[in-house]
DNA sequence: GCCGTTTTCGGCCCGACTGTTTTCAGTCG
């Protein structure tokens, strides 16, 4: 059984005593698949390693747990959870998703109407028997009737290249508003997640109203959820959810730290708050102790106004979010050990560029000038190979026509007495085999040789591991781009140990690539890996059009997030200093 | 159900908004 399938139990399991009221015991419940989804070594795994103290060893893993985890992986069954089955036979993950349904809802529709599935909540709607429910109502039906349509739609989350763009346009219209004192955007777009679910606006103002109104009237608005003073949200018709909140100058930084998250670091927050004699909330941190009227119910605030006083207050470093995960950021934070993050303006250049020789859409000379004006001060020209026949790729003959354009450009740009280099590569497929689709001796006289999988994706584990480990032992191959082959909402990562590929990068010095495009992989947790493990990495947009360059701010978000700095990624070096690192 | 230098019992983050209510439960983040 793998980590997916005891998550998704645990989680249930937690919807479940949510019904019967139970919501500490469901939270520990919650607590434990959050805890397990974020492990990378598979649960089962470390329970043959080490037993049941192996798994109590996990955070919030305590003896009870612990047993249901071995009688799961033992037998595949577990009797505690078939009992909530039988009690209430709902199909949980049907409605995963459909706002407004919780758990006390799903039960009830369950027990009034026999609801179990998606189809039989659709009949019940129709027929109005929702809306003569006890405790329901018109609105009620309306809000799942509009909540299942959007399911049906989208369901899901949102590629962070994607929901950018459409918060900074909606963002950028608040700041023109003249009651809007300042707007920023929180929530997980400000960790930069890879995905998210949904959108968290902040607006310091004294006069919510008319923003709130404006917010909730905008025209790509197709659903109003919450229409407050000091909170509104709604859903865009593109399926994004988006949420405003008007806070005061004074509560700044707490709420724009409380809706950062991520959740469970708030949560850790608070908990060091409470420790301190402290309470913290989205207005502040509040000192209970040294109120001059003894221990009053509010509290003295000694910080909130801005996110660096807040976690001064508190005794650690200021966190970036892009760290806020629970990652062990806060005591590195304590510790004074946070790493020194690479910047946003740190890239020098961008090794993975497609252009019109073959699936790419503008010249050579076309991307060197967009590159350019985006500030960086190299880019490699790496067009696919002639395994990829539906791209036209290159054979040994193009490539070699392709060199004498790029001299071409690089001559015009000297002339005009500018210092932007073109760098000649190559994107050469890697065969089932793990050999090369153009000779050694082309490569060899490639300046940037990066090696892809666009094929076989289901071979085994074993297979695909020794495939890309002898394509990294390869002499010439200097990069390995996207590793493990994932596009984001689209296609799952192929088989492949990517711990092992991190320790051959060490040995063979390959360097790994972190694809900023909608693939995002390398992905964070594995950039952390190849960090600790002193493997050297590239972010590169994977661009096929002059406008593709803007990615690479989410391949630096996901470096971020992966705890890199600056020495960590080959292209945030001088193009000397690079060229001589590889191969 | 978990956990611990306020510790082996008694807490567990905390507040806004909605819809259906005559005071609040449910949901969300």
């Amino acid at each position: 059984m793998d980590n997916q399938e005891i998550v998704k139990i645990l989680k249930e399991i937690g919807i479940y005593l949510e019904m019967d009221n139970e919501f500490f015991k469901a939270r520990a419940y919650e607590k434990v698949a959050e805890a397990l989804e974020n492990l990378e070594e598979k649960t089962s795994e470390i329970y043959k390693k080490g037993g049941l103290k192996a798994l109590g060893a996990i955070s919030g893993v305590g003896i009870s747990i612990a047993e249901k985890i071995e009688e799961l992986i033992k037998t595949g069954h577990l009797k505690y959870y078939e009992d909530f089955k039988k009690k209430i036979p709902i199909r949980l993950k049907d409605f995963e998703g459909i706002n407004g349904l919780g758990s006390k809802t799903l039960k009830k529709l369950y027990e009034e109407l026999g609801i179990i599935g998606l189809r039989d909540l659709e009949k019940a709607l129709a027929s109005g028997r929702i809306r003569n429910l006890k405790g329901f109502g018109i609105k009620s039906e309306e809000n799942i009737l509009k909540g299942l349509e959007f399911l049906k739609k989208i369901g899901g989350r949102f590629v962070l290249g994607l929901a950018i763009p459409q918060v900074r346009e909606i963002e950028s219209r608040l700041e023109k508003l003249k009651e809007v004192e300042r707007v920023a955007v929180a929530g997980s777009i400000r960790r930069r997640k890879d995905t998210i679910g949904d959108a968290d606006i902040l607006v310091i103002s004294k006069k919510p109203k008319s923003i709130m109104d404006y917010f909730i009237s905008m025209p790509e608005v197709a659903q109003v959820f919450a229409h407050g003073e000091t909170k509104s949200a709604i859903k865009l018709k593109n399926g994004l959810d988006v949420d405003l909140r008007v806070v005061s100058a004074e509560s700044y930084g707490a709420a724009l730290n409380y809706f950062t998250g991520s959740k469970d670091h708030n949560i850790e927050l608070r908990r060091i708050a409470l420790n301190k004699g402290y309470k913290l909330s989205e207005y502040g941190l509040f000192d209970m102790k040294k109120s001059p009227y003894g221990r009053s119910p509010v509290g003295r605030q000694i910080a909130g106004r801005t996110e660096e006083e807040l976690y001064k207050a508190l005794g650690m470093d200021y966190i970036e979010p892009e760290l806020r995960e629970m990652r062990g950021e806060i005591e590195a934070a304590q510790k004074n050990k946070l790493p020194k993050l690479i910047g946003y303006g740190d890239l020098r250049g961008d090794l993975q560029i497609q252009t019109n020789w073959t699936d790419g859409a503008n010249s050579i000379q076309e991307m060197a000038e967009v590159a350019m004006k985006m500030g960086l001060e190299y880019i490699a020209i790496t067009d696919h190979t002639k395994r990829l026949a539906m791209t036209h790729g290159l054979d040994e003959i193009r490539i070699q026509k392709q060199w004498k354009e790029i001299d071409e450009v690089n001559h015009k740009l000297k002339v005009k007495g500018l210092k932007f280099k073109v760098l000649k590569g190559t994107e050469c497929d890697i065969l089932k085999d793990g050999s090369m689709d153009l000779p050694g001796e082309i490569l060899a006289k490639c300046e940037v040789v990066g090696a892809s999988v666009h094929s076989l994706f289901n071979l085994s584990r074993k297979d695909q591991t020794e495939r890309i480990k002898r394509a990294m032992s390869n002499p010439h191959v200097d990069i390995i781009f996207h590793p493990t082959g994932r596009i984001l909402n689209k296609r799952e990562p192929y088989d492949v140990d990517v711990e092992e590929l991190i320790k051959h990068a060490k040995k063979t010095n390959t360097i790994l690539e972190i694809n900023a495009s909608d693939r995002s992989d390398l992905k964070d947790e594995y950039i952390r890996k190849c960090a600790e493990a002193g493997v050297k990495m590239a972010i590169d947009s994977d661009a096929h059009h002059t406008s593709h360059f803007e990615w690479l701010e989410y391949g630096i978000a996901q470096a971020r997030r992966g705890w890199a700095e600056k020495e960590d990624i080959i292209n945030a070096w001088p193009l000397e200093k690079m060229l001589k690192f590889l191969k």
